[in-house]
DNA sequence: CGTAACGTTGAACTGTCTCAAGATCCGTGG
DNA sequence: CCACGGATCTTGAGACAGTTCAACGTTACG
């Protein structure tokens, strides 16, 4: 019964086509159980046993969102750390006119809040519904003594980011707007392919802008290159959302 | 007699303007202090008493660069981590047909060696000459086992590192050359400081191209924007790689 | 059915790149 | 000591890619 309503949810949360009316913010006091977890096998929890868990399950709450709520902001004491349940957030930074880079976009099993200050230099803002666990930081690092494991694991976890990022810089400093969308569909399809998510008929829950912010381009940029992409074959668009790949080999060429 | 030959050689590293004949690779066996070393408490190893650090210095050599020599190239296995003790490095990804980009400069107290995979995932080279201490990374881990503050230490570093990359992504998705530049001038500056560096008059150890490939842009656009700081009075430029301050609110103004 | 958000497309503009030439600095060798 | 060649940096002119501005189409939703 439980668990029912724990897969409707997660199905809900991992299809961003299933929309439903956004509902508040809920903090959720009656932990599910975490060794039902979606995403207990590939977050950073796989590194616990179910009984090592229990430190982390008790310090553990679930946060909510509706799309386009922000779960945290630059600036905020960085209070919480989180584990991505369900759904997908963005990461950005802002300057002072508003100009947007979002640095990326958080799904299933990944982890937020690795700051190096007392706050965090970043906003997170969910794209579609989402699910987070979070967990207060002291108790959390209170855990990681116990557990010299997840410390470990978290250190894989910052050096697959920073992997990841110095190849999002070479891709904003060096590759063309066509470049660009290749490797942002193909990674898209391997994160979620990565999470157990259907990748073959790759849905978009972001938008043309989150997109545009993504890969330093504008929307009218990014649209046209889509184009470009599908008159070329490379792929197809049955809806602005839904994206078939078409050439894989051709799509990976382009990134290299 | 031992301590001068190291401070001697600390004065060549951390000057750039202070040329000398390039040396070829060296791998020193005589491990100098660990104890009286420059970055002593400002690298990984400030974590550790004196005591611990015997068991670091026992696995550690040094590696000498002279400049333009690389350390390591994206795909080598990832047998060692690194320290950069003097001198500066940059790190850096390339594309097929020869674009690249630079994702930072290492300079002193600096750890290299994040890796997610078996193998680097970039290349790095010296940019001028170069000292850095080197450790197997099998025994590297085995000495974080017996000190878990290393391990924590590590996560800092890379967490710092990752807040660094995010701050690129948006300076290379979102600003202007013109900005690129000056926040480049900060944080270069900046970072001198934290080194323990002259950083009044800013002595650049790399090239324009460098720089251009660090900022995403040509040498051309990077040699016209120093131009236009200077005939704005932000900046003087006695030499090509010399810089002056002259307005730092208005360069912090530029960047924000 | 009307409005708002989102996406696409076209035309003109502009900033950066490309290409080319010249200036400067350095180490080398006559 | 000076001439030379190479590398680095600067500057200019023109080309072009991506942005800006504007209009239109589509979809979702009250």
């Amino acid at each position: 019964m439980g668990d029912t309503a724990i897969v409707g949810m997660m199905a809900k949360l991992t299809n961003p086509s299933a929309q439903s009316k956004p509902m508040a913010v809920r903090i959720g006091q009656p932990n599910s159980l975490c060794a039902a977890c979606a995403i207990r096998d590939t977050a950073i929890c796989s590194v616990l046993s179910d009984v090592e868990m229990q430190a982390l399950q008790e310090i553990m709450t679930h946060v909510d969102l509706p799309a386009r709520k922000a779960l945290l902001y630059e600036g905020d004491e960085a209070n919480f750390v989180y584990n991505v349940v369900g759904g997908t957030l963005r990461m950005s930074k802002l300057l002072a006119d508003g100009r947007r880079q979002i640095t990326g976009f958080l799904m299933a099993g990944d982890f937020v809040g690795f700051a190096c200050d007392e706050t965090y230099s970043f906003d997170v803002e969910a794209v579609c519904e989402t699910r987070l666990c979070r967990f207060p930081v002291r108790q959390f690092e209170a855990v990681c003594e116990s557990f010299p494991q997840l410390e470990k694991r978290l250190l894989r976890e910052a050096s697959n980011e920073l992997a990841e990022a110095q190849d999002q810089m070479l891709l904003l400093g060096r590759q063309s707007p066509q470049e660009r969308l290749a490797k942002f569909l193909l990674r898209l399809r391997h994160r979620l392919e990565r999470a157990g998510q259907p990748a073959d008929p790759l849905s978009l829950s972001m938008t043309r802008s989150d997109i545009a912010d993504y890969l330093g381009l504008t929307i009218e940029t990014v649209s046209r290159c889509f184009t470009r992409l599908r008159k070329d074959g490379l792929i197809a668009l049955p809806e602005a959302n839904i994206v078939v790949i078409k050439d894989l080999q051709a799509l990976e060429q382009m990134t290299i």
